[in-house]
DNA sequence: CCATATTATATAGTATGCTAAATATGTCAA
DNA sequence: TTGACATATTTAGCATACTATATAATATGG
């Protein structure tokens, strides 16, 4: 059976898109295992490293994700008292998210973007860099648009 | 707070995969929507499809993930009553896995990873479609490599 | 000023993914 | 044949994502 010899006819840009990402997400993970955190967690740990105090709202809109999301993945942080959130007193609907001792104890290590842009371009040249970051915009543009035609 | 400017600087190739493949993902769970599947579901229908009674061993092979994550996304399937397990008569270790009418009754409406690539690929000549191809493949086995070297 | 709409977040429920451990079954060497 | 190892699959437990719904708190029109 050769299933997969599908790949030689035509590969789904998709799945293709997909293996990417995970193969990036993989590498991002084995860096990260030593500090504890997860890719998702590095990443709203970064903004945070940056600006403490931000809200739940300003944290999904950096993270790019639904709110619940988000919500989810700073109560997992809390639990593992990476960060805590305090009402603001202004409007107190909102959520701030404050950074513990042990989360900021954690923010040195950091040139984590570079370091696996590095890893995963490291025999692209500058022009291939470039084709390779419009042509993915490109991409995201032309699904997304798709989903608003159908 | 203008935390996301950052992309002007340096984009994170990793996160720009993962919102591509998202993108599409989206696209495609879309298009799915009227046969009640997820694209994950899809995948797996889309080999029993062309060979039936495949065993789990195999479909994983070429669906691509840990054995117990297609395990779980048939047993998934099981409760959809799209497909059924029994136990290889041969090797009773084995589960092969076979389409109920169902199941079978989907299948015609498939040209489905062309339609959705030539909606992610629409303004993309030729050149650009294989250059993209080649670019991503590339950075899978750069990103393979670094953690196995690491 | 109050009933109603809007906004910000959280919760519930489901689908997916992974690792580690449990179960069965098979194989093989002594 | 049998005990140890190997193979195939499932289960358990956690992290993540989404949709839909609930819960507060604020804003607003009359």
């Amino acid at each position: 059976m050769t299933l997969n010899n599908e790949i030689k006819y035509l590969p789904s840009i998709g799945r293709l898109l997909g293996f990417s990402s995970k193969a990036s997400n993989d590498l991002a993970e084995k860096k990260l295992l030593p500090f504890g955190l997860t890719l998702q967690q590095w990443v709203l740990m970064s903004a945070l490293w940056r600006k403490d105090g931000l809200t739940v709202g300003e944290l999904t809109a950096y993270y790019k994700a639904k709110e619940s999301s988000t919500s989810n993945l700073i109560a997992r942080m809390e639990k593992k008292e990476l960060l805590l959130r305090k009402h603001d007193l202004e409007d107190r609907r909102q959520v701030r998210i404050f950074l513990t001792e042990k989360g900021k104890a954690l923010s040195h290590k950091i040139e984590f973007y570079n370091e696996i842009n590095n890893h995963l371009l490291s025999n692209f040249d500058e022009t291939e860099k470039q084709q390779l970051i419009s042509m993915l915009e490109r991409v995201i543009i032309n699904a997304q648009k798709a989903i608003k035609e159908n």
